[in-house]
RNA sequence: GCGCCUAUAGCUCAAUUGGAUAGAGCAUCUGACUACGGAUCAGAAGGUUGGAGGUUCGAGUCCUUCUAGGCGCGCCA
């Protein structure tokens, strides 16, 4: 991280702050009760029922959902509605005449709601009493760690696949890329309701593992004296290096290298443990390891080939076993075992298929696996290979998140990404240069399937100027009021409080935004889009900075002062809330 | 040749899943510090959403086609 960038000192003299804190309720007396919303659903919901209840006694069909959105322009209203227009057809009416129905069928106050217009074709545009929104915050303030979560899994177990990477080499940006977006989807699928497990599947069996072996004993030969002959298809990073001096200092006895099984296994911890401390660097956690050569000690492999083979959907050609993938979509059928010309092993995609029925008979009824797009072939063979065995997978298993490629520019140049050349940058690399927050930011401000060039010079020299510190420092302000007005943030409950006077523009664009965050979480995760939650929190900061550069929360009449407060917990509530969904921290100062 | 992804402001990306005048950040220009942190704020400028058709009340979004780029198409993993 390079230096902080010199900036003025303050002038002002602060005289030591005593470190008792003020309970609220202590010092001001609970003047105002207000009731709070009915079953904390939020206003939104309450406006979408009561809208409902009024298409039915137009005669609209029972399941009637209405759409409500946030209008464009604010001048517009803080709710809009196109539910006229898509009722003219059922209806047999002009959208303006079934909007006036509407809005004549509604009992309006029950939901907030002051004005409603009607606009171009049959646009609805509801505005809602400020005070009536404001109470929305309530629920932040009462219950912080449940605000945004939904319950839409009802506890199934879901199992998030990401990373597995090979234990061949160190982590580079792209699995970086995987790492950010799996532990974030798996955050949003824990915050509305699934049972997440987070596991990393080691590809440790096959011909990359029997080529890392050779290229350690390569390495350690070399030791001893021997000319260094890398095999074909081996790998020449200078890793494999310190492995072999490791290896041989600590294996005296196979100085002349001769135990390949040893130096396979000895590789392949020691490239495991480099992964993982990779991951511990980037603050990822996974819950569980597969390892592919455990199909294999385990019997899964041969029983899914039995399976398969009896399914009827394998034949034999040029003495070679194939998978008839193209009965399921494929454009050409795959082979499942090489001929004995070809040295008879599986191919790839049958452990995978293995390792997958696993995932669902270990009780994983939703899968999802976040790949790079160049894996994009395999999703076909394995669904495939699953439909085949007929064992009651769904079509659909596993769902599949391919984020695009990932890559480096450095010294404007196109760093090569290649673990047999072994000049690539790694994930450790990008935590060093710019820090874990900045690179999870990164990664996860661009939605999967773009492409996405990290230029590790610009990185580094953004690094002050980055949206992440634009965040953070919307939620170290809101603490800092706290912290200056020597208030327990903890304390500050809402109750008595009247947040009618919360009727600035600046707070009721800061007050919609905050309660738009459970909206935007269902949205993404829905849609497995982590990317909405970072352009929900750079919203949200910058409303957050307009504010507070607009109004003062201390220092102003006493019901001002409440109201503004329970804004500015609210606010870093809410920031905190969608920080920690990305994996980022959400510091007190900075 | 076939399949998947992408194309939006100078750059990097959004756009509530088909809604109203397409929005942010960075960069550029002009302003604002003696108040809770200026790592900030206010404002300006920047667009034929790659091209052409189509679907409808309405298209950046859906369909067709063309162009450009990326990734795949192996008895590699």
């Amino acid at each position: 991280m390079p230096a902080p960038r010199p900036r003025p000192r303050a002038t002002r003299n602060r005289p030591p702050a005593p470190h008792r804190r003020r309970r609220l309720t202590d010092a001001w007396p609970v003047a105002i009760h207000l009731p709070a919303l009915p079953d904390a659903v939020t206003h939104a919901d309450a406006l979408r029922a009561e809208l409902s209840r009024a298409a039915r006694t137009l005669g609209a069909p029972d399941d009637v959902s209405p759409i409500l959105e946030r209008p464009r322009d604010p001048s517009f209203g803080d709710w809009a509605t196109n539910l006229a227009m898509t009722l003219a057809k059922p209806l047999g009416q002009k959208p303006r005449d079934i909007a006036t129905a509407l809005i004549a069928a509604m009992d309006t106050a029950s939901v907030g709601v002051t004005a409603a217009e009607i606009a171009g074709p049959g646009f609805l545009n509801f505005r809602l009493d400020p005070g009536f929104q404001a109470r929305g915050l309530l629920t932040i303030l009462e219950s912080p760690d449940t605000f945004g979560r939904l319950d839409i899994g009802h506890g199934a177990r879901v199992v998030v696949e990401f990373v597995s990477a090979n234990p061949t080499g160190p982590l580079h940006v792209g699995h970086g890329r995987q790492a950010a977006l799996g532990d974030a989807i798996s955050t949003l699928l824990e915050y509305t309701g699934w049972n997440v497990d987070r596991e990393f599947y080691y590809n440790d069996a096959g011909a990359q593992i029997a080529n890392l072996a050779k290229s350690t004993q390569a390495q350690v030969r070399a030791i001893g004296g021997a000319p260094l002959e890398i095999p074909e298809g081996g790998y020449h990073g200078d890793y494999i290096r310190e492995i072999a001096e490791r290896y041989v200092a600590e294996h005296p006895d196979d100085a002349a290298g001769d135990n390949l099984s040893a130096m396979q296994a000895y590789a392949v911890a020691a490239l495991r443990h480099e992964q993982d401390l990779d991951m511990q660097a980037f603050g990822v956690k996974f819950d569980t390891y597969y390892l592919e050569s455990s199909l294999y000690t385990d019997g899964l492999v041969n029983k899914t080939v039995e399976g398969l083979q009896a399914s009827g959907h394998t034949y034999e050609e040029d003495g070679a076993l194939f998978l008839r993938t193209t009965d399921f979509g494929d454009d050409k059928d795959r082979v499942m075992k090489k001929s004995a010309a070809k040295g008879g092993d599986y191919t790839y995609f049958v452990p995978d298929v293995a390792y997958h029925v696993t995932k669902w008979e270990r009780g994983y009824h939703r899968a999802i696996n976040v790949q790079g797009a160049d894996h994009h072939s395999t999703i076909t063979r394995v669904r495939a290979g699953l439909q085949a065995l007929d064992i009651g997978i769904p079509t659909g298993y596993p769902d599949y998140v391919l984020h695009q490629m990932v890559t480096v520019m450095k010294g404007g140049e196109e760093v090569k990404i290649s673990k047999r050349a072994g000049s690539y940058v790694t994930v450790r690399d990008l935590i060093d240069e710019v820090g874990r927050d900045a690179v999870r930011y990164f990664y996860l401000m661009r939605k999967g399937d773009s492409q996405l060039v990290f230029d590790v010079d610009l990185a580094r020299s953004q690094s002050e100027e980055n949206p992440v510190y634009y965040v953070q420092m919307a939620h170290a302000r809101m603490c800092g009021i706290f912290r200056v007005g020597e208030i327990d943030a903890t304390t500050v409950t809402g109750q008595g409080v009247d947040l009618g006077v919360l009727s600035e523009p600046a707070e009721q664009e800061l007050v919609k935004q905050l309660l738009d965050f459970p909206a935007t979480v269902k949205g993404a995760a829905d849609n497995l889009e982590p990317h909405r939650i970072a352009a929900w929190l750079l919203e949200t900061a910058r409303a957050g900075h307009t504010w507070y550069h607009k109004h003062h929360v201390l220092g102003e009449p006493e019901a001002i002062t409440r109201a503004r407060l329970v804004l500015a917990r609210a606010t870093q509530l809410g920031i905190a809330a969608g920080l920690r969904i990305l994996g980022l921290s959400a510091p007190e100062r900075m």
